[in-house]
DNA sequence: CGCCGTCTTGAGTCGCTTCAAGGGTAGTGG
DNA sequence: CCACTACCCTTGAAGCGACTCAAGACGGCG
């Protein structure tokens, strides 16, 4: 499997990622350390970079494309845990097998460090340590927020809700270089199928409530990948999480309506 | 809200985790130290102990009962997105800000550090911190595994699951102590309520299940929170998570039968 | 060109929620 | 001590949101 990938020293190609992920902010000697240590890596999509349950050589972040994380039931069902963008990490350090298999859901670029390596810098440089715990803390809060969207929304909010995170993922000073003033353009950079295992849903209630959307005028569809939000007032209240909304309609019905 | 509350110092009623937890395996000056940080506190059911976006003023961990972790919609939905047993963590450290509400599910008893304190700690005590680290990252295995159970498996799978789940941890070498010998006996520390919250379902649902698992032989069920299991092995299938089943069925089909 | 994967759309079905009602038990106060 | 309230759990009936199944359009690639 990992003699299908392209390995190749990161000095030639250097990384770009100085202003993300790990990288920021490091003291120099620490961002030496990791230079020296860091491989540049190209995966097609659909590779898998590591199988559930297997062990973890390495862990790194991604520097161009989308990577998912994701688990399977024995009949096959399958959820995607967590997407992964450029500057996020994946892999896990000092857990020797992982619980999820990492797949390219697009091409992708990674920046990848031996676990044992990495291990090692972390031992020398506590601020690596720190800096990890807090991407950990960070992943938490986002893999709890995810709970909260599969265990109490609907299909629509959910749908609304992920694009107004790839909005916000997008506006952030690190990738807002890559899209130059393309303000109300959302693009979800995953084809329906994983967005479906992703939310929780299925192809077809997606790719039904996103044309429910444009013909409400919320969203105009560019092509299936790329949407310019017309009415981001409305998709904000469709996410179900607008902080406008009537703060307490005393306690809960489990369901919204669909508005 | 904390008026309401007891505080004492710890010395006076010693914390009975120094096998659990974050005082497990601390080398005695980190011991000693975690001991004259930690306070006592005892909270009634229903109490909240962490408020949603309130600042955390302390960490600590569950001495003996039920915390709950949830997150409000703003009209009101709630999610549990994490059940504290004895002996588990609570509240984050480095996050000035809480991203879910902490209470009560049960009467607790709660050994508590001030955050600040217990960060200083850290600071002096690598161990700590490389102990948060791997604490934090079970916490997230944890998360994402729940995520799999809400994105895509029926709510017969998921109180199977939950049901096992609890049996796992009742089994542990920490927690058996407390249950002696009673093997096939699960105990729910938490009503019907919290567990539909935290398994993104209703109490009805709940109740409808449990009624007809009884009814098929699964198990017998002694009082609403108390359970005899009557054939673990057909409770695993019906978690769906059972590795002796059919390794691959090809390809996923979305939701399984019920069997 | 023909195959394959992706996306869309329609029709039918069903699992689960919603709504409604009843019984049981704990806690409270007269 | 006993009403009285409140909450918890259960059960039934009805409705609906989302899934399943099926078919067709579109585009890329060997």
């Amino acid at each position: 499997m990992f003699a299908h990938s392209m390995l190749r020293p990161i000095s030639n190609d250097r990384c770009a990622l100085h202003s993300c992920s790990v990288c920021r902010d490091a003291s120099p000697e620490l961002r030496a350390e990791l230079e020296r240590l860091g491989r540049l890596r190209i995966c097609r999509r659909g590779e898998t970079v590591v199988g559930e349950e297997e062990d973890t050589p390495f862990v790194g972040n991604v520097v161009s494309g989308v990577l998912r994380t994701q688990k399977t039931l024995h009949d096959g069902r399958q959820q995607i845990v967590e997407l992964l963008l450029p500057g996020d990490m994946f892999g896990r350090v000092f857990a020797h097998t992982s619980r999820v298999s990492i797949e390219a859901a697009s091409n992708v670029t990674l920046c990848c460090f031996g676990r044992a390596g990495f291990e090692a810098v972390m031992a020398r440089f506590p601020e690596l340590e720190h800096r990890m715990l807090l991407s950990i803390m960070e992943e938490l809060n986002a893999a709890q927020d995810w709970i909260l969207l599969l265990g109490c929304q609907t299909v629509t909010e959910r749908i609304a809700s992920f694009l107004l995170i790839l909005r916000r993922r997008a506006l952030r000073p690190c990738a807002a270089a890559a899209t130059p003033g393309a303000f109300p353009i959302i693009r979800v950079p995953i084809c329906r199928r994983d967005m479906a295992a992703y939310l929780g849903t299925t192809v077809e209630s997606i790719s039904r409530t996103i044309q429910e959307m444009a013909r409400r005028g919320v969203l105009r569809i560019i092509d299936p990948q790329n949407f310019e939000i017309l009415d981001e007032r409305r998709l904000s209240l469709l996410s179900g999480r607008d902080a406008t909304e009537k703060p307490f309609e005393h306690v809960a019905t489990r369901r919204a309506s669909i508005a």
